[in-house]
DNA sequence: GGAATAGTGTCTTTTAGACATTATCAA
DNA sequence: TTGATAATGTCTAAAAGACACTATTCC
């Protein structure tokens, strides 16, 4: 039984360290890119971690992420910043019992990061590099933390306007393509695309200007920006073409 | 920067209390039920609370949200748990630093409960009651976390199998489109729900055997089981059908 | 002009939604 | 028999998927 009073003291109940971590990811150079830092310290000094650190007793969760994710690595998510779990195994941490809350942030920009206080580096590594075969290893459980929260995006982005999260503020629809493209592993046709997208009205709304076509020609794009609206009506559906030419990567 | 030695000294790392809260959810009496306790200790004494408590160092989460629920209520929702969200506003418990992680488990049986250790009473109670219009206090945050378990079960029953956890190891067709009926709000057409039910093969499975008719006559349903299958191939949408007869509860 | 990319049109197949019809029970 | 519920069949409309074709750029 827990003694009543306004105060309690550390008797009372068994303490723990909570840290937030948060999973940015970001599309660089046309592929999945999640934001890590090298560990500068022990344990599991030198190995890539998701950045992160401890919350303080008089922040939210919410801005403990915020606040860690920029002291680490110069990334300002606000905003930005989602739930994507918990983790809180006996032997996660070595050192001591660490309740962590991972939290997730798709970003467009994800420049002018810097090691930060207790992270020698932070860099864009691909998703493929530390999920794929043979790949990284990562601190304590980030990897897990990392495929649930990659898992999660997934889910997401059929349900939801998340997409544009990845992009800039104004885009074409074959960047917002790519995003999908890119995370659920298959190619989309175009036409189909545009017309799934542009049929879900306000979620995203023409500009009417028009971006310059590439180094390699072809007809300039429309520029389109985020509608208001968030959930969509009928999901973007993962669904893989029947009959599709293979992902050729 | 944090010392780098095998043990953390309390001085090192600001404690927290971590507790783990389980939203227990079932159909009882055709209407979707969650499972409460009264508090019987201070703070919000004699308040519905959401069942749980402290997670132990040498625990899971996991194991900390089934041993608490457990205790509270006699409920065993062993396989059944799974999170929906982390709460750690440094308000939220007047009394101290409290991180709360959150469980949801879909149950059938929610039977032979009764209250534990720190909880005067455990009961099964209409969700209208406490989500509704007017509707009663509950202890903590613990309204915010109930309406979001609930919008997570929303989503999940169109994504997943889960709809399959609020019945038993057989079931008619008619029980379980009233699970989706129930937790969404609407009616849903029976011949059309059989229809994408299964077509969805391997989600539900037919047994041969019939059930028994109600005591109002009818043709006897077909008894289904749950298959392996997890994932729905095309989600079992929550459209509100066009044209179709209003809820007329 | 040719290659490349964006956008339109259209055809087919699939699915959702509505609802009529048939089947099988209890009273 | 009647009333109730389950299951099947069928029609229509909407959406997904495939792909031909047009438009506009760079080289």
């Amino acid at each position: 039984m827990v003694i009543v009073t306004k105060t309690y003291t550390p008797r009372d109940f068994p303490p723990f360290a909570v840290t937030v971590d948060t999973v940015v990811l970001t599309m660089f150079q046309g592929r999945l890119h999640v934001l890590l830092v090298r560990r500068g310290i022990e344990p599991f000094k030198g190995m890539w971690a998701i950045p992160g650190g401890f919350k303080r007793p008089e922040e939210s969760l919410l801005e403990a992420a915020h606040r860690e994710l920029l002291e680490e690595t110069g990334v300002d998510a606000e905003n930005h910043l989602r739930q994507s779990g918990a983790y809180g195994d006996p032997d996660r941490d070595p050192r001591m019992n660490v309740v962590t809350l991972a939290y997730l942030a798709e970003l467009r920009d994800v420049r002018g990061f810097a090691g930060g206080t207790d992270a020698a580096i932070a860099a864009l590594v691909p998703i493929s590099q530390m999920l794929g075969e043979g790949c990284e290893p990562l601190a304590f459980d980030h990897k897990q933390i990392l495929g649930d929260a990659i898992e999660r995006v997934r889910v997401d982005l059929a349900l939801t306007g998340i997409a544009t999260a990845f992009v800039g503020p104004t885009f074409t629809l074959a960047e917002l393509r790519s995003v999908y493209e890119e995370t659920w592993g298959f190619r989309i046709d175009g036409a189909n695309f545009r017309r799934s997208i542009l049929a879900d009205g306000g979620w995203v709304i023409p500009t009417g200007r028009r971006a310059p076509s590439g180094p390699t020609g072809g007809k300039p794009a429309e520029l389109f920006r985020a509608g208001r609206k968030w959930r969509h009506g009928a999901p973007i559906r993962p669904t893989r073409p029947s009959s599709m030419k293979k992902e050729s990567r």
